[in-house]
DNA sequence: GGAATAACCTGGATGC
DNA sequence: TGCATCCAGGTTATTC
């Protein structure tokens, strides 16, 4: 499931691929792959059309392609959507959704293909607003301009802007579990299910610990610790189970290897030995130690 | 207004 | 072998 890690893979494979690339065409084989955009298939297709490209920008699990300082192409995988690089006439991807065809000055003509099993993922193309505290809005660009649909996004520990101060002073407000509250992208952006049980597995602090019981010094380590996750699955490319999730030329990460809490049901704990159990949450599930991980 | 929950969706795994 | 059911989970609308 892509994560931060995994979407700012695919953000900077496609970044010296889509900068300064001209929009040749647009063909859109599946409008499900478009309930974030405002209009029609066609429309996006025509609104896309001769606009140029200038960055390639990521906040959180959100990613978008600034077409001038006024719109971009805001893309979100969801489940299993990819973006996949491909040369101009290569065949159809399995669950191919849509196609844009791209005239690079330097590197000549190039496919982006939008591909997604699940069709959680979707395009759209989006105006873009300034940032309420004018420092960039995401990961790859300095300009301080974030979509409409992005805006209510928090920043994402990894940006430098993110605020830890009030990150804080949100899990102080909140009775909530603190697994609840990491998945909340106002908190904090770019966690999910995986890195969520992973943080709090490196953390030791148990998923249903109300938020607000949280010393400073836990909330503080927990930050470091996501921090850490979100980095380490970063160098080794992100998190793949299987073919959902892959970078811009198909290949899988290979931070699988490196889990020590999310899928490991029944296996030791890394640090005492312990089964991991997993219990149901939220329509999911959650990972823990039960020894290392005891709610306070 | 905050918190909790259901719904959306497809395909692989599992059980019968 | 074939069919039915379960499960995975990010976001958003709805309900409490």
């Amino acid at each position: 499931m892509p994560e931060l890690p995994e979407v700012e893979v695919v953000r900077a494979g496609l970044e010296p691929a889509v900068t300064g690339a001209l929009v040749a065409s647009v063909d859109v084989l599946d409008e499900r792959a478009l309930t974030r955009h405002a209009g029609t298939a066609a429309h996006f297709e025509a609104e896309l059309t001769g606009r140029r490209i200038d960055a390639a920008v990521r906040r959180g699990k959100f990613l978008w392609m600034p077409l001038g300082s006024d719109d971009a192409i805001v893309t979100h995988l969801g489940m299993s959507g990819q973006m996949l690089l491909r040369l101009p006439g290569a065949p159809a991807e399995r669950h191919e959704r849509v196609r844009i065809e791209l005239e690079h000055p330097e590197h000549g003509p190039l496919s982006v293909v939008f591909a997604d099993q699940r069709t959680f993922g979707s395009l759209a193309l989006d105006e873009l607003v300034d940032t309420p505290d004018a420092a960039a809005g995401g990961r790859g660009s300095v300009l301080p301009r974030v979509p409409t649909q992005v805006a209510h996004i928090a920043r994402d520990p990894l940006d430098p802007a993110f605020d830890d101060a009030r990150f804080r002073a949100r899990l102080g407000r909140t009775s909530s579990g603190i697994k609840r509250v990491l998945l909340d992208q106002t908190v904090a952006s770019g966690i999910g299910n995986i890195y969520a049980d992973e943080s709090l597995w490196a953390a030791r602090i148990h998923p249903e610990t109300a938020a607000s019981d949280l010393p400073t010094r836990s909330v503080n380590r927990l930050l470091a610790e996501v921090r850490a996750v979100l980095e380490k699955a970063l160098a080794e490319g992100g998190t793949s189970f299987d073919a959902q999730y892959v970078n811009v030329n198909g290949q899988a990460g290979y931070f699988a290897h490196s889990l020590n809490a999310y899928g490991r049901t029944g296996q030791p704990c890394a640090r005492c030995g312990r089964p991991i159990v997993r219990v149901s949450f939220m329509n999911r599930s959650s990972h823990f130690c039960p020894r290392c991980q005891r709610v306070r």
